[in-house]
DNA sequence: CTCTTGACCGACG
DNA sequence: CCGTCGGCCAAGA
């Protein structure tokens, strides 16, 4: 069972439309937290293990890197995490977003 | 309740 | 560009 902070989170995942990508900070602001609220993010989407139901692929760190993604910051999942978002029209370039600024989808 | 840890961020040198 | 430090959220032991 997902607490209630982790419901939140995955919620607002939903909402990101495709070929658009948001931010573990972004989330974080949405909930309406500050300062280490992203932190807490990390933790709820490591914990997401119904992906991509919830589409955390689309959630990046805010310079523009990849993250992690089904519990781990780097390896196979990280690839698979890349092609789902090159597929949504969203350019990945050496673990970064390429045009974040411009994919980048606020609340 | 206390302590640790985490898919993090921003500032500083 | 890279390592280090401060910050002060939520969940689990």
């Amino acid at each position: 069972m997902p607490t209630p902070f982790q419901n939140r989170v995955y919620a607002l995942c939903k909402k990101i439309p495709r070929g658009k990508v948001s931010t573990y900070k972004e989330i974080g602001k949405a909930l309406g937290g500050r300062g280490q609220i992203y932190r807490a993010v990390g933790m709820a989407l490591k914990n997401n293990t119904h992906a991509p139901v919830v589409p955390c692929h689309r959630v990046v760190a805010s310079n523009g890197a990849i993250g992690g993604y089904h519990g781990s910051t780097r390896g196979t999942f990280i690839e698979k995490k890349i092609k789902l978002l090159q597929q949504e029209g969203v350019l990945v370039k050496d673990n970064k977003i390429i045009h974040f600024k411009k994919k980048l989808y606020r609340f």
